[in-house]
DNA sequence: TTATCATATGAACAAATGAACATATGTTAT
DNA sequence: ATAACATATGTTCATTTGTTCATATGATAA
């Protein structure tokens, strides 16, 4: 695979690029948006908190396996939770999530 | 597994979620952000429009590697291509890429 | 204490995914 | 025509991922 030349190219543009960590970084941010189950339970918690088992009932999932990807988006710092008792609420973390999404769904809809 | 009742919160809640299909594709379009190689090759293409293997070139990988990735990149309408000779150069299709990697690099960053 | 509800977690398994290799296609030059 | 270069594609393989099942933890009530 001997190619043409790029020299100049290469070296202007690996200087731009952030670090690979941060890239790794970035890319499992995506790649935990890059779920139907975990966009729905996103998309749920735009309008309010829920527990556990009302966005299982409403994915029409089980508990476990909104579970498994609650800790998911809890270890993005998309969604925090509180325990109330034997229920806990989970709620978006921030707005980067409603921005994020947003952006997306202007892309599709074109 | 019974649960207590979320009836009210259901019925509010699914009122407001898009159809499956139209979640199915934003979350494909969030999985194509979801790989550092991707990630990697639309941050090279922020700078300018880059031919198949300078990319290679760039992330020390191989063409067939780059290539693959870019027909991902290219049906989720992410980068387009124009073909001068026997090179195609691959470019950014519109700025919801800018804004989407935008917003998650502001999200990592806290 | 025991029982019950709500949630979390570990193991197992099927399905999806990313990269490498080999090869095919397309373009230009000789 | 053939050769060389640039890119694309098909197949294979190792790894990752999402779900299910079984079980554990945590909290409340009797």
């Amino acid at each position: 695979m001997k190619t043409h030349d790029h020299s100049k190219l290469l070296s202007d543009v690996s200087g731009q690029m952030p670090a690979d960590e941060v890239l790794a970084e970035l890319s499992e941010l995506f790649s935990v948006f890059g779920d139907s189950t975990r966009i729905k339970i996103l998309w749920a918690l735009f309008e309010r908190e829920m527990c556990v088992c009302a966005i299982a009932e409403l994915l029409k999932m089980t508990q476990s396996a909104i579970s498994h990807q609650l800790k998911l988006l809890r270890h993005a710092k998309l969604v925090s939770s509180r325990r109330e008792g034997k229920t806990v609420y989970y709620f978006l973390a921030d707005d980067h999530v409603r921005s994020i999404i947003g952006q997306g769904m202007e892309h599709i809809s074109e």
